[in-house]
DNA sequence: ATAAATGTTTCCATATAACTCAACTTATTG
DNA sequence: CAATAAGTTGAGTTATATGGAAACATTTAT
């Protein structure tokens, strides 16, 4: 099993939060690291969005859905599926990432 | 926006694949990190399973459901919401990080 | 203050994910 | 090599994610 170093930017949600708000002229963004918790996927959309400088009806258009499925995806209001989280990121031209840590001690069998 | 150093421990599909196999045996497996393309999904649920000593119907016992849904999941036969994943992984003791990384010059709007 | 743009919500249709049950196949092991 | 356990498959049901349309709300100009 290799042992990799990995250096990465990570942005909490208040950062992101910040950036949405504001803050729109922020320069050396040139690539970054959201780390995510499962319930901000909406926000991480919407942060990526705004980061393209795209409306959401812009984006729709990218993916070929209205602009209100796009409102309902950042607002979380479904419980979406990769092929959704896919189609989206990556009209965004954004990496998505996905991965699992499991630590031995904790587990008991029930 | 902090930058913060992580050390982590990572798995090719490959060595998953031979822990599947066979090596059950393997001792210093306290915590790691499994990096994670969409399309592995099953392949993850099906390793952090075994890893966990667990049948598919132990498994599908702790969430509340058959080991028929559970071999589907772990087959990909179906386009999974984030909810079932972290179900799984949940049941599982395992946690889930989802992340996005963008980098700026690749975009371009059409 | 009004208009235009952007985002939200509701109502609705349709596709499909989540699931069960039962039959089947493929390991395991006594 | 039987049994038994473990995993797979298919048919069918139910729940719900995806998506459109249009009306509404909010924000951003002018």
């Amino acid at each position: 099993m290799a042992t990799i170093d990995k250096k990465m930017k990570m942005m909490t949600l208040d950062q992101m939060k910040d950036k949405d708000i504001g803050k729109v002229g922020t320069p050396e963004r040139d690539k970054y690291e959201f780390d995510l918790r499962m319930e901000v996927l909406g926000d991480m959309i919407k942060s990526v969005r705004k980061e393209r400088n795209l409306t959401q009806e812009q984006l729709g258009e990218l993916i070929g859905v209205q602009k209100s499925q796009i409102s309902k995806l950042e607002r979380n209001t479904k419980n979406v599926t990769i092929e959704t989280i896919l189609k989206v990121f990556s009209a965004l031209k954004a990496n998505v990432r996905f991965s699992v840590e499991m630590n031995e001690s904790e587990f008991k069998v029930v």
